[in-house]
DNA sequence: AGGTAACTTAATGTCGACAATCGACATTAA
DNA sequence: TTAATGTCGATTGTCGACATTAAGTTACCT
């Protein structure tokens, strides 16, 4: 929350503290989706200068965060309908090699972690903590990844996650129940324990196909914003 | 070649200009792989400043032509053995999935464009014309790939060709006899045109998957270097 | 009155300079 | 002789200012 007391020797650059906070602030929606993001406001509001700015900003351009046209300004990303089917069908592809991948290198150790995290999510809950499941779904999905052993795949899903918070966060929750929430994820990790591929693979693809759904549903529903 | 002109209206920002010539002095073999890059001497060399050198470098990173490391320096990435590896498993995903969708948008006119790249495949493979062969080769996939739909794939293969490139331009040649390369990508084009998805699919895992071979072949005789 | 052209304002692109940090060498002590 | 510490040059991080371009406004002409 505050990383960069100002007395404190930083390892990090300055610009990638910045990028940090503006994702939150885009998260918060401080930011409005569409909104302009003025390069000199923001040097003023983090008082640091233009070209600090820039570098946040390019970061938040990769992450596809904000768009940028030269010479017009850098924009909010407005997430169209269209945008959404294309992270969906790039999460279920690369996480369906992901986890069938990473079938091998699961050692006991991580099926412990992975239950941990599985556990928490059933007193969470039980408890109807929607932020702390959101988190935890992320965990849980981001860990198996992280075993796939292709850094490259990794950073690419890396980089989708921070684009499906970005749209999941403004929903108040995409699971009719937080109680299905934790069965879904509860058979997920007994499938990588199966350690079949084919349950695996079926596993994945469900799983997001059922959130697709849920959130399609509620798109078309009330909650969310047109284009 | 002369794309920045001095006297002329540029539309693209400098840096990213610069960040093209860049990336063909790393195919020229002007830097060597690993090769540390000094931001002040490559402001110097192009005359432009610091900051936009930084702002091409980052490009750079982005597409993974470049580390850098804070407050060390950024270096021509040196591509390992892993690295090929990883490129080319997310190579196949990408291009499975993405010929597989180019199906439903499949036309007319872009098979007569693809014959068209097959057939001067079939010309420059007469003439013996190396160079000429492994453009087409790119630009055969990325025609399909582009096809598919979906703009955050079709960002990630971009990115990813130019690391293809870049380790590709190494080796004289990664296929036995160019008639074999002009053979493959008309069976290729072939399976594309019967719509039918499992012989899509199994095209292009046979042909990266043979281009492979012929590489790692290569790779294991003499021609590569060793990290 | 409507539309176009010149003008004004504001934001981005680019620049050169200063500050913080790193790596290497030199110096000193064990 | 070797290892630890201090110093110096080189390099990256950050800054504020100027140049260029885009958008909005006013004035003028038809």
């Amino acid at each position: 929350m505050h990383e960069q007391d100002s007395s404190v020797i930083m390892q990090k650059p300055l610009s990638e503290l910045i990028a940090d906070q503006l994702k939150r602030k885009i998260w918060n929606e401080d930011f409005q989706l569409g909104e302009r993001l003025l390069e000199t406001e923001l040097a003023d509001t983090f008082d640091v200068s233009r070209s600090t700015i820039r570098e946040a900003l390019k970061i938040l351009e990769i992450e596809e965060l904000v768009v940028s046209q030269a010479r017009k300004g850098t924009y909010v990303t407005k997430f169209t309908d269209q945008d959404v089917d294309e992270i969906i069908e790039l999460r279920t592809l690369i996480e369906a090699r992901a986890f069938t991948q990473a079938i091998q290198y699961l050692e006991e150790k991580h099926v412990k972690e992975l239950q941990a995290i599985v556990d928490q999510m059933k007193t969470k809950a039980d408890e109807n903590d929607w932020n702390a499941l959101f988190d935890l779904d992320m965990q849980f999905h981001s860990y198996v990844v992280q075993l796939c052993g292709n850094s490259r795949i990794i950073k690419i899903y890396d980089s989708l996650q921070v684009q499906i918070r970005t749209f999941l966060m403004h929903l108040d929750q995409y699971y009719s129940s937080h109680q299905a929430f934790y069965e879904e994820h509860k058979q997920l990790l007994q499938a990588l324990v199966s350690k079949d591929v084919h349950t695996v693979e079926g596993g994945v693809r469900n799983h997001i196909e059922y959130v697709e759904t849920k959130l399609l549903g509620q798109k078309n529903d009330t909650k969310f914003k047109e284009v």
